[in-house]
Formats: C-alpha cells, sequence, structure tokens
DNA sequence: CGTACTTTTGAATCGCATCAAATCTGGTGG
DNA sequence: CCACCAGATTTGATGCGATTCAAAAGTACG
C-alpha cells in the first residue's frame, strides 16, 4: 500500500472542503516544467517534496532563480494573474498539489475566514520576501549564509538536503564561494556542518 | 482652502466605506519614524506623498533598506503579526494615511470581494518582491539598473525624483558605482538621463 | 567499475567598495 | 545679488572579495 498523503495537514487546517476535493496529486518529475513564463494559470500548487524552483529568463537570456521551494505553496501570486510570471521547474523528484484557480477564486469569495486564512499566508510571504531581499543586499557570502540561517533556519540549524551548490544559487553567489565561506565559518568556530545541516554554534541547540 | 486629498482614488476603489471613514491623514516629516522594529502593529498606511523607507538593523547594526515607498501601502504584512518586522522611516516630507489594523481585520471578514481585492492587492506586491530579489541576484550594477527601469519603469523610463544616492541603496550598491554604471551607459548610448528620470533609448517612448 | 555529480582547492582576473577630493547644485541669509 | 552651506554629483586611486577557469578528489548509484 503506497502510503500516498495526497494533501497535507497544512492544507487540511487552510482549505475549506471543496477545495480538498477540488486537489489533485500531481507527480513531481526531475526536470519537468509545472508551468512555463507567460502562460495563462490555471493551477496552483502545493509542494509536499521534492523542490520546485521559480525561474525566470532574463532579457539576457539567463535564468534567474526566484524561489526554491521545498515544502508550500507555488504560483499563489498568480490568483489573478492574466499569465505565469515565472517556471516552475522541478530540481528534484517528489509529490505536489494541484488547485484549480477558479474553484480556489470562488472558495475564497464564499468563505470569509478562509479568505482571511490565505491573506495570512501571503503576509508571511511578503515577509520571506523581504529577508530574502534583505539577505541579497548584504556583502559577503559569509554574512548571507548566516542571515539565512538565522532567518530561515530553526534554532540556528539549517537544513541542506540538496548539497550546498543549490543552496548557493539562491544565495546569488558561485558555489567555489560558498563552499569557501563555510569552510572559513568552520575554521572561526562560528558555525557546524552536520551532514545535511550547518548550524550556528552559539545560541541555538 | 488646503486641498486636502486625505483619501486618493486607489485607496476608494480597494476600501469599504467603514474603512474610508476610520482613515486619518498624517503628515510625513523627513527623519521622522511612523512605526518600529518590534513594536506592535496598530496601523497600516498607504503613502500618498513624499517617501518612506523600510528598513531593518541587522544584528551587525547596519541598515538595510527593505523598500522605499512612495506611493503605496506600508506595513501591509503586519495584519496579524505581533510585531513590526522593520522600521517605517520617513525620508521625504509628505502625507499618508493611516488604517487602523483592528477595523481592517473587520472589514475583511465581513466583506468578501474587499478581501478579494486585498489578496490582489497582496499577490501584486509578493511579484513586486519576487521582481527585486531578481534585480539583487544579477552581478553587476549596470544590469541591476536596466532590469529596475525594464521591470518597475514606465515604457522604458524610470522618475528619479530624489536623485542616484537613494536610487544606489535601492539597488545595494555604493552610490559612486552606480553614477559610474549610469555614466557608463550613457555613452554607449544605452539610456538618457533627462533630469529626473532615466530611459532606456530603445523601445519605450 | 564507470558515470555523473558534488565537493574541494588553486590561481588569475575583474568589478565593486572604499577612501579621498573636487565640482556642482539648490537653498538660505546677509 | 552675492556669500555661504549642505547635500548631491563626479572623478580618481587602491585593495579586497568574488567570479571565473581549471583540476583533483570524494560520493552516490546503476
Amino acid at each position: 500500500m503506497r502510503s500516498a498523503p495526497a494533501v497535507p495537514n497544512a492544507l487540511r487546517n487552510l482549505l475549506p472542503p471543496v477545495l480538498l476535493a477540488a486537489a489533485a496529486a500531481v507527480p513531481l518529475r526531475k526536470g519537468e516544467r509545472l508551468f512555463l513564463q507567460r502562460q495563462r494559470p490555471r493551477h496552483m500548487y502545493f509542494v509536499v517534496s521534492g523542490e520546485i524552483v521559480l525561474e525566470r529568463s532574463g532579457a539576457s537570456g539567463n535564468a534567474v532563480v526566484l524561489q526554491r521551494v521545498r515544502h508550500g505553496f507555488v504560483a499563489e501570486a498568480s490568483l489573478h494573474s492574466a499569465s505565469y510570471h515565472c517556471d516552475g521547474l522541478v530540481t528534484a523528484d517528489g509529490d505536489a498539489v494541484a488547485l484549480p484557480l477558479e474553484a480556489l477564486t470562488g472558495e475564497l469569495a464564499r468563505h470569509p475566514e478562509f479568505a482571511l486564512r490565505w491573506i495570512g499566508m501571503l503576509n508571511q510571504e511578503v515577509r520571506r520576501l523581504r529577508g530574502q531581499c534583505e539577505r541579497l543586499s548584504l556583502r559577503g557570502v559569509g554574512e548571507r549564509l548566516l542571515h539565512l540561517i538565522e532567518t530561515e533556519g530553526d534554532h540556528g540549524s539549517l537544513a541542506v538536503p540538496h548539497g550546498l551548490k543549490s543552496l548557493a544559487t539562491e544565495l546569488a553567489v558561485s558555489h567555489e564561494a560558498l563552499y569557501r565561506a563555510v569552510a572559513t565559518l568552520e575554521d572561526e568556530k562560528v558555525v557546524v556542518r552536520d551532514g545535511g545541516a550547518i548550524s550556528l554554534r552559539r545560541a541555538g541547540s
């Protein structure tokens, strides 16, 4: 028996029954693109496992990573948009849930308390994005990494399940620079690497 | 008679009557701080004129500019927060409107169509922030500037009412670097400076 | 065992930050 | 009107840190 938790608890608590019924499980295959820039939005996704990267190809042709999502909503901002504003690229196998945007709009209009929860979710996203902007405003790879650990980490410990290389693109630095920064911070006894996690020495655990 | 447009049209179209009645005009004085990090949120603001900068003082003590607002909402993400996540510093005299958060929450719960409009506003903000992250991920001052003009500008023309210096902090580069980048782009016939605006030569106007 | 990937280290180069200083600007008061 | 000041603008020189190119070593997986 495949234990397929098509809809995780986070969604059960947020969405009304009608939407839960309309939710469809979507398998994520590395390399696949869930949606493309400029496409008309039809679904919103919730990543249960695996990884999706929102990326946008600039005029110069180089792809820029807007966001990595390992657990949470993707394309939630396309609710009333005429088109997706970025690509949804799967970078690690896993599972997601697709929600039809039409149904979502209808339920938001029908259930005020759901709309309020949705607004709360968006507020959280806005704050997270502000944090990312703040992080990217920092000079120095080390500072960015420490900021990430303090901001997104759990009690001074940041999970890095997919290696430092993918983390480097999120911090908008070369992977070499990140490796060197981590090594330096370890020498300085500021952080400790524990396999799939980086932790601050002070505070936290 | 002072023509005091306490509530601009953008707000009239968005907010229900009850909130418009609860809105209070707030004069903005340069140097003043509308709210402080970690304070309990009581109001949300809408900038009519002047400028407010959202800034956060990092652990290292250096202030980081999260956002400059010359027209639009400020602190909209603090709706259900226990505290503001940044300071609201006035950087240019002007006027704003203050909305009590309590009343806002109540109206959102009471009027689904208002909640939907609010969600639309938040979606726009999320996209704008993603754009800013994308911009900050770019290497090179010139690239960031061009991205800003293309993204936030009006038909390839970006208003710079407060000089390039404040723009530099928004792009997270030194003002010297920005001045040099602008000069270079002008030499290369890529942009034109027109007093308070920078415009692309190709496209746009 | 081989392939593909990440991790790691090295060396050269380039862009930006930084410090410094000169010029220009608008505004204020004499 | 002019002197003067505060701020923005501009140019120059220097150093550091990150990028880049390169290559080796480690690791996971079929």
